[in-house]
DNA sequence: CTGTTCACG
DNA sequence: ACGTACGTGAACAGC
């Protein structure tokens, strides 16, 4: 006999749903439904070796079901979002595993699995039925020649008609009655009120059947109660008994011969599996490319062929990609083909090739500019794979060759060879034109690679005995603020420690607690200062934090950092942020204290390369609010940018109503909070939080605002619903960001994502620009043989390291290339400063 | 390895 | 009734 499998598609998706804690992708896509769906099916497909395989799914529309009852799963809320957006992926998991995928319009899912086991069992014996669901309403389908798989959240259990006799004490064909009698409340079914599972199944047992029930109403063994409830409930019985019928006739339209199965389509199963990031099922499946089909990708695989500097003729002038994989060069013009290059040096055959007219593709191309001395100091790679990567998607989090591969090549592993790389290229320079973003990628990102391995290169000096000598005052002084704690406490504990300090403070002191975090109690900046009234040595707490951060991240931190000439040379992370921003690590030098006297010290430390030699430092002035100008194009904002008014005094002055020269400086404080609201996408509550007035007091404050900038109300609005549609935000320069929290059925982040929306086109913009500026300034000081070169960018911050001599050339090609980076319907100004050290480079 | 805190734009 | 600004990185504590 064969078998056919039949799945309750929706019921097993459910099960997975609900069994698995939430996982998605990198996209925030979630997935651990389809992943469970998935591993059930594979699961019984090889348990069972089915010959025919269909998987049937509901419709969102009504059933009969409803038209006979109203009230039919009337009580069931919708599907959860996250749970809606995997079903299409179960359709094509479904499909692709082999499945008839199935749905019928007017009937459950359940129907159909009835009708074709119906078919089953009509066939003389040709056929059997396998039916896979969790719920347990389809047992009523058990026959000789029907069984369930019933899927629970541990295990798969087979119900036969013993098995089920076993548990319930009735027969299968008996347990629609039993409904009938207890009903059932996740569908809604009313059955006879009053009447549960035990009564139910007695009642069945003893009568066999619900005609019985009622034909033997006076029966002596029903209790008196019970034969009232059953009395009043008779219509809801035989109704309920309707509804939990599953309908086995529904008209399919198929036979079970219809539905054998072709087994897996692998290509589908791999597209669908790269794209929900299901790497440990590609690779238990056997559906990497790199196995599957006859492509190069690790050694025997690929043709592969040694080769010396001297065999690369002119034929090698395409496009070439270029890897290195145990210390040798390889090289690949077509995807298929591995030329590698014996030993050579790395730098030496860069520049040959250069010098012959290749366009060399490689992935990371500052690593190599990084690395390889040898390669000229004004050579470009033609195409950079991780930063295209990066310009299709910021959001991506990793970038790692793995990832990449996986993506557009379905391979899996994390080497890359020349041949991938190859097709890497091609794969994503198309995505890249595709989208008009070959501008962003070739003419900014690749560019700035160079720019920040020179800047990488050049370091930044810091004055090692200042620096420790600073440190060790620092520890001194929190030495001595400790003992001050200790005191007060009455106690020794670590006051780094959140834990400690929060049992110090709120249980042995006994001061008054207020925000909780996950672990305990909140003892940040925030909560502290509140608390400071209190005791004193909530002050100190503060001083003693403020003191060791300072000495363990930056003074001790920094010494480490610099190497034996006292120079710092941070790594520039490109591909991190989402917004297009840099990073900066090990050490981050981006968040070197301004804020604190104290901290700003530090500052001092920083100093240029030499005696004789200055820092100059030059940043962009207001350039997010002046983006959000001129991208609403609001004409109040614009006005106040070009005529030089301090923005945050004239926001002031339109929102509270009153004359420029009117504007307190608290105005003015709470308006600058507002600016910074509208920028990060604001809410009444994190505003009030901020400037400590009520949350509708801050909810008036924006509607003054926005009330005053009409333009960015209408910015704000559009970008967001923009978001809605495309899925995506974009800059200036066409960089996207993609926001799938707005699919979130999640307020919160859905929320999120809205200002996320707001948010990003302006920092990314300001990103943008100031990528165009750094490209601009290397060139033009390079260019004009000054003694001065770039060495940091603070995101709306460049500083140069230049002799004395050309500081005042040097300061004018910053401020010219940073002003004329971009032309906006605006100006961008930039103020500049010099200084012996970063400290003195301020007003 | 995660959470908390705090440094920056 | 709930938790909230956007974007990062480093140090430390404590599982």
């Amino acid at each position: 006999m064969k078998t056919l499998l039949a799945v309750d598609g929706n019921s097993i998706l459910n099960r997975a749903f609900y069994g698995i804690r939430p996982l998605t992708n990198s996209k925030g896509l979630y997935t651990h439904a389809v992943y469970g769906f998935v591993n059930i099916l594979l699961r019984q497909l090889e348990d069972n070796s089915p010959d025919a395989f269909a998987v049937a799914f509901d419709l969102k529309g009504p059933t009969f079901r409803h038209k006979q009852y109203d009230g039919y799963k009337a009580t069931r809320k919708g599907m959860p979002d996250e749970l809606a957006v995997q079903l299409p992926y179960a359709k094509r998991a479904a499909d692709a595993l082999g499945a008839r995928v199935m749905t019928l319009e007017g009937f459950e899912a359940d129907d159909i699995l009835g009708s074709l086991s119906r078919l089953c069992e009509a066939d003389n014996d040709e056929w059997r039925a396998l039916i896979l669901t969790g719920d347990r309403d389809s047992l009523q389908l058990i026959s000789a020649k029907t069984n369930i798989l019933l899927a629970t959240n541990a295990q798969t259990i087979k119900f036969d008609a013993e098995r089920f006799k076993e548990e319930y004490g009735v027969l299968p064909t008996q347990f629609v009655d039993v409904k009938a009698l207890m009903g059932d409340s996740s569908d809604n079914i009313p059955g006879v009120p009053g009447i549960g599972e035990k009564t139910a199944l007695k009642l069945i047992g003893e009568f066999g059947s619900l005609d019985g029930v009622y034909e033997n109403l006076s029966s002596a063994t029903i209790a008196r109660g019970v034969r009232s409830k059953l009395e009043s409930g008779r219509d809801s019985a035989y109704m309920s008994r309707s509804l939990a019928t599953i309908d086995t006739n529904a008209p399919l339209g198929v036979a079970a011969s219809d539905l054998v199965t072709s087994g897996f389509n692998r290509g589908e199963l791999l597209e669908l599996f790269v794209e929900l990031e299901f790497t440990g099922l590609i690779r238990k499946l056997g559906l990497d490319n790199s196995e599957t089909e006859q492509r190069p990708t690790q050694g025997d695989d690929c043709k592969n062929e040694q080769i010396t500097l001297d065999d690369l003729s002119s034929g090698f002038s395409c496009p070439l990609a270029l890897t290195i994989n145990e210390g040798k060069i390889q090289l690949s013009r077509d995807g298929e083909t591995i030329y590698e290059l014996g030993d050579v040096d790395v730098g030496k055959a860069v520049s040959e090739l250069g010098r012959r007219g290749a366009e060399l593709i490689v992935y990371d191309s500052k690593k190599y500019y990084n690395d390889y001395d040898s390669i000229p100091d004004d050579y470009l790679f033609s195409y950079d794979v991780m930063l295209a990567e990066y310009v299709i998607d910021p959001s991506e989090g990793s970038y790692a060759p793995e990832r990449i591969k996986l993506k557009y090549l379905g391979a899996t592993g994390d080497s890359l060879n020349a041949a991938e790389l190859y097709r890497l290229w091609q794969s994503t320079l198309e995505v890249i034109r595709e989208r008009g973003q070959e501008k962003l990628l070739l003419e900014v990102e690749q560019p700035l690679a160079k720019v920040l391995s020179r800047m990488e290169k050049v370091g930044f000096k810091v004055d090692i005995n200042g620096l420790m000598s600073f440190s060790s005052k620092l520890g001194d002084a929190a030495d001595e603020v400790r003992e001050r704690i200790y005191f007060e406490a009455g106690v020794e504990f670590n006051i780094n420690s959140p834990k400690q300090l929060g049992e110090v403070l709120f249980e042995r002191l006994g001061l008054p607690s207020g925000k909780k975090t996950k672990s305990g109690y909140s003892t940040s900046a925030e909560v502290l200062e509140r608390l400071a009234p209190y005791s004193p040595i909530v002050t100190d707490i503060l001083e003693y934090r403020q003191l060791t951060k300072l000495k363990s991240t930056y003074g001790d931190g920094l010494v480490k950092a610099a190497d034996r000439d006292g120079l710092i040379h941070t790594s520039f992370n490109q591909t991190i942020t989402a917004t297009g921003r840099l990073s900066s690590t090990e050490p981050n030098l981006q968040n070197i204290p301004v804020r604190t006297e104290l901290g700003r010290e530090l500052r001092r430390f920083f100093i240029p390369h030499d005696e004789g030699r200055v820092l100059i430092d030059a940043d962009y002035s207001q350039i997010e609010l002046r983006l959000l100008a001129h991208i609403s194009g609001d004409e109040t904002m614009i006005e106040a940018f070009k005529n030089g008014i301090d923005i945050h005094t004239v926001t002031a002055s339109q929102a509270f109503g009153v004359p420029i020269e009117a504007v307190t400086p608290e105005m003015r404080k709470r308006a600058k909070a507002v600016n910074f609201g509208i920028v990060y996408g604001i809410s009444d509550f994190s505003l009030a939080q901020d400037i400590g007035v009520t949350k509708k007091q801050a909810g008036e404050y924006i509607d003054a605002y926005l009330a005053k900038y009409p333009k960015v109300a209408e910015y704000l609005k559009d970008i967001v619903a923009r978001a809605y549609e495309d899925g995506y935000v974009t800059t200036l320069l066409g960089r996207r960001r993609y926001i799938p929290e707005l699919s979130s059925g999640k307020k919160m982040l859905k929320a999120f994502g809205e200002r996320v929306a707001m948010n990003s086109p302006i920092q990314g913009t300001a990103a943008d620009i100031i990528k165009l500026a750094m490209i601009n300034v290397d060139r033009a000081l390079r260019d004009s043989k000054l003694d001065a070169k770039l060495i940091l960018q603070v995101h709306d911050e460049l500083i140069v390291d230049s002799s004395r001599d050309d500081a005042e050339a040097a300061k004018e090609i910053l401020r010219r290339e940073m002003e004329s980076a971009v032309k906006l319907s605006l100006p961008l100004t930039v103020s500049t400063a010099v200084g012996e050290n970063w400290y003195e480079c301020k007003e």
